[in-house]
RNA sequence: CGAGGCGGACGGGCGACCGCUGCGGGUCGGUGCGAGCCGACCUUGUGGAGGAAAGUCCGAGCACCAACGGGCAAGGGCGCCUGCUAACGGCAGGGCGGGGCGACCCGACGGAAAGUGCAACAGAAAGAAUACCGCUUUCGAUGUGGGCUACUAGCCCGUUUUCAUCGAGAGUAAGGGCGAACGGGUGCGGUAAGAGCGCACCGCGUCGGCGGUAACGUCGGCGGCAGUGCAAACCCCGCUCGGUGCAAGGCCAAAUAGGGGGGCGUUAAGAUGAUUGUCCGCAUCAGCUCCCGGGUAGGCCGCAAGAGGUCAUGGGCGACCGUGAUCGCAGAUGGAUGGUCGCACAGGGUUGGCGGUUGAGGGAAGAAGGCUGCGAAGCCGUAAACCUCGCCGCGGUCUGGACAGAACUCGGCUUAUAGUCCGCCUCGCUGA
RNA sequence: GGCCCGUUCGUCUAGUGGCCCAGGACACGGCCCUCUCAAGGCUGAAACAGGGGUUCGACUCCCCUACGGGCUA
């Protein structure tokens, strides 16, 4: 299922602060970055990053839809932006398997914490 | 029935639930006196990928570069003819050449007597010449037989001859040999042997007649073979091409820096300028004057009515064109047009099931047998059960859609593509 | 999206139509040398991205496809 505009990242300075300052997990299929988005109240925003290596632009739009549909059904933290990265294998996978993946790596990111990196910074110099 | 050729259509269907996006409608909020504008949400409304949307290989529209102003040169592209088209390297028809029994298919198909270059190896010789073998002939040396019929013989020529061998020279491109290619071919004449040396036909060149808009075809005369191939080698000839690309370009407009635009006018010199170079021409640069926010991030427009689709009709062999009616047909921007499930239907694989088919092999010694022949021998020639493999139908079971995603828009080309359907045509076998 | 390049042994490269069944270096295999290893010597295997065309002949020239890379915000 699809996912409307304000659900999804729309910039590239929204896709680069996530990737700059999140929480990364990953498995065979997917790595999935979470920032914390500042505005605890909004909703969970997406973004998705498939490279060409994965196959050509038939087989990358059907894992992107697959991934939305998947992340539309599921409530994940709000307050959260998260981008999606899949690798080669996820061309062959199932929806079922991708949902799986999905479900254990942000379950993974949860129990990891706050934005790690972030707070990094804030405890050095300056 | 089998094998094939050409052209065309489709390329997944139905349903349930959950979604995305454009347009329309509605509600609410902000702003404004207001028309309105902006934003959020809702929606029993409506639209939402392709034949190639692809590769980006050509051609255009559109936009900007002050003016696509001219000449010369360079560079790129195209290349049988005629037509179609906005244009094209596309398409149609025709010509020529090649392939196929045929339907039909294929062809970068101008010029090699304008010039330059290249043609390895082999070979005597690869571009105007060449003699390796062979053939012929002259001279010299040595030897004495040689030819024909025929089968151990005969006949003829001859003893300054003839013939053989060797050496030296000349002629010869018919034959052998070399090679991708030796530069006309075949036949007859001719000759010491040969040769376009001569003749006939074919090819080639050239001149003329006729047919055709033309490419070209055809007929006749003349020439008498000089003149090989390669231009996807340089090149010559003819035609053609300004550059950049919607990230073009325009509007609104945080930030930052100080400038930007119009008009008049100097154009003497010089400089600059844009689109490959150069020349001419042109524009700008002085000064005066008038006007003004600027334009990055971001947003909006460009951005969906166009050389448009469908149907009918008329013209044309056709590409295509005219007329009429009718339709309204995607507009995303981290990038929509889908996700999950179910049901049928094509299709494919498999099968210890059922039924059919004799298609192949075994059974089967091509036996038995028959015919021809004096004979040796040769020719003709077949049945069944059953078994194995195969094929067809039904059933079971498994599988189950190819290539592929608009990104400014069209016209083409090229490439990828499971499977299904339709029309016309050709060849073979069989039947009526 | 648009515009341009490139592809030769495992790696880096040479090769401007025939002298190339493609040369060199490093790496690899075998043998020699050495007590052994290294170095050295001898020797071997190993490539024109794929398909089609032009040509007598193609790594080279032309077309198509695949893959890789660059510029453009």
């Amino acid at each position: 299922m699809g996912l409307s505009k304000h659900r999804r990242l729309r910039r590239r300075e929204e896709f680069r602060r996530v990737l700059r300052d999140g929480n990364r997990a990953r498995d065979a299929l997917l790595s999935i970055t979470a920032a914390d988005n500042g505005t605890p109240d909004s909703e969970p925003r997406y973004g998705f990053a498939i490279p060409k290596r994965v196959g050509g632009a038939v087989t990358r739009n059907r894992i992107k839809r697959r991934l939305r549909a998947i992340v539309n059904q599921t409530d994940h933290p709000r307050g959260w932006d998260y981008v999606i990265y899949a690798f080669p294998a996820a061309s062959d996978a199932t929806s079922e398997r991708l949902a799986q993946s999905v479900e254990t790596l942000v379950k993974r990111l949860r129990s990891g914490g706050r934005n790690r990196r972030t707070e990094q910074r804030a405890r050095g110099p300056r």
